[in-house]
DNA sequence: GTGAAAGCGCTAACAC
DNA sequence: GTGTTAGCGCTTTCAC
């Protein structure tokens, strides 16, 4: 006699919207409009509605109300990985404005070219499931795009670009030669670069454009370009010590290193202490996000309003699948340099530069 | 005449049973019993079946088949913050296990009492959006549980834990333990604790608990507690920093400090350095959950295997749903001590303790 | 302003 | 082994 007895059975009936409306003693296409908000309505019948509707505890089966509209007041976030301070702001930042707007958040890992393939597949897991997409640092082309339009689906992309969908970003080569200049200004010549796989098989772009960004500063200055420098620290802390361990035992280490994350930064760092260097005054280091421990290490770094860009992500997707779409299609967020105990002048040495005439 | 002119519009319609049906020559049913791989289907009809679904990219409509079945293939991890470390590793192992199972992994943040409450009440957003929930670090009692379940919820909580519900939890006692007892055989005998908010409005009970093995752990051992040694670090870096940082300026500071999470201890070590105090001479510091980082500032910490307890959770989770439920109820993982460079002897100081006769 | 009824696309008896 | 059919609970014309 305990309905709680066996879990898995429904237990007491909920209120389906046929309930509400008997009890209310209207129509369900009146309850239908009275609940929301539609015109249409005497005031009064609204209100003896909602009254009941209250009463009876009554919620609308989500899945009843998608298979009749087509909508899933559901949007994904797709990821290359969670595990990374950067995606979890960006998550913190989209996951406040859907919960707001009482779209369901869905979190999607992507690891991996096939993963990528088959969520942009036809017949792909998106399909009916959500409204729309906001993709982290995943490849999407504009062909992506328009097949996924093509199925209803709205779209926004971080860290990519495409021609046709809205997007968040930051501006690359602004991050790297901010990067870059202050270690040139504060006098380095040999200059490291930690970021991420050559060919990134999910063809993340970021790391291809900060390297652009670094090198062309580099050119500016006259700075020639060493490839030996350039370490592949895929984005973590082991990744970046690893990285950093490798370009320290060079001939003629660099005697700083831009990591394309603080992350990879935090990583050369340790690489560092264990060959018994001292940050900054063997080798300066400077990251990018500016990272809550950054401030702990006394990283220098180029920060980015992460847990902004994931709600203006959020904002973009919503008013796209609400057709609100006010807002400029590419948002480009701020980025600055944060100066801090990480990087200083390199030490004297034998002087190469100076044998110049 | 292109399609994809209009973004919003359902393009060319997507396949449904009914095309798969005609197109094979069977009926619905036979296409939804060869699809989902029931019995009752002749090999051959099966196998063209799956060619007709397979031709058409035919990919079933899952509002359809939820409104039907009544599931959802969707869970739900509730949590209390999203920028937090644990949170994010958590989330990470539990999204692998969905995803590989073909579930939905619905991230919804709840925070604050109010929130909380809501996420628990009777017209719950829970309801039929999701077959079962995973409640991280959020108080859940009995009757939560109960209520859930009659309504066809499965539930698995982390860090609480109930008697009716599985969970994943760490030996809280032993946690403490093993910091607090570290620092004693170091030497110390003032101890700090760096924890949560003393009334948490979500009824957080690991701080709660954490504290009492600590407590315990000081009176096994003959030293005095003293309250003025405990501050409230809210589990982030800067709520660490500012407690400590409290700490410090006691007339009769701590010479070590126990921080109920690794981003406390950084924030300890921040306050300790902007005091111009060295760790771990001045002050020793010893954290939870061996975050990313802990190596990277030799962090001293009691570990615990993050990721692994995030997929444990949605294994118990998805196995209850399934009715799969030959796993144990309550899954305690293992902790262990590692020891860093933040932890050793204090500094001799006026030995007060040695007056003693 | 309100109601009747036809779906939405699938699953699950039940019949054959 | 396969087909028929009645829902699942909501939305949405189209009448009135």
């Amino acid at each position: 006699m305990d309905p709680a007895a066996d879990p898995s059975s429904p237990g007491p009936r909920r209120a389906t919207i046929e309930d509400v409306a008997v009890a209310a003693g209207v129509s369900v296409a009146t309850v239908s409009r009275a609940l929301r908000g539609l015109p249409h309505v005497a005031p009064a019948t609204r209100q003896r509605v909602v009254q009941v509707a209250t009463e009876l505890a009554y919620r609308p089966d989500p899945a009843a109300a998608r298979l009749a509209t087509g909508r899933s007041q559901a949007v994904a976030l797709a990821v290359p990985v969670l595990n990374s301070w950067y995606i979890s702001q960006v998550e913190s930042g989209a996951e406040a404005v859907c919960s707001a707007d009482g779209y369901d958040l869905i979190i999607m890992g992507v690891t991996g070219e096939p993963a990528r393939r088959s969520l942009l597949a036809e017949e792909s897991s998106l399909h009916r499931r959500v409204d729309g997409v906001v993709f982290i640092d995943i490849a999407v082309d504009d062909d992506d795009v328009a097949r996924l339009a093509e199925r209803g689906l709205a779209v926004v992309t971080l860290g990519n670009v495409t021609a046709t969908c809205p997007s968040v970003t930051i501006d690359e080569d602004e991050v790297a030669r901010l990067a870059t200049e202050h270690l040139l200004s504060l006098g380095h010549r040999r200059i490291g670069l930690l970021g991420g796989q050559r060919d990134d098989p999910l063809g993340f772009s970021v790391p291809r454009r900060r390297r652009a960004g670094h090198h062309a500063t580099l050119e500016r200055a006259g700075v020639e370009i060493d490839p030996d420098l350039e370490g592949i620290g895929n984005f973590s802390v082991m990744g970046g010590r690893d990285a950093m361990a490798g370009l320290l035992q060079l001939p003629d280490p660099p005697t700083a290193v831009f990591a394309m994350s603080d992350e990879m930064a935090f990583g050369a760092m340790l690489a560092a202490r264990e060959r018994g260097l001292d940050i900054p005054r063997d080798v300066s280091v400077v990251g990018v996000d500016d990272h809550d421990l950054s401030i702990v290490v006394g990283l220098t770094t180029v920060q980015q309003p992460v847990a902004d860009i994931g709600s203006r992500a959020a904002r973009l997707l919503l008013d796209q699948i609400t057709g609100a779409a006010a807002t400029p299609a590419h948002i480009r967020s701020p980025v600055s340099l944060v100066v801090r105990a990480t990087t200083s002048a390199p030490l004297p040495r034998r002087q190469e530069t100076a044998e110049k005439p």
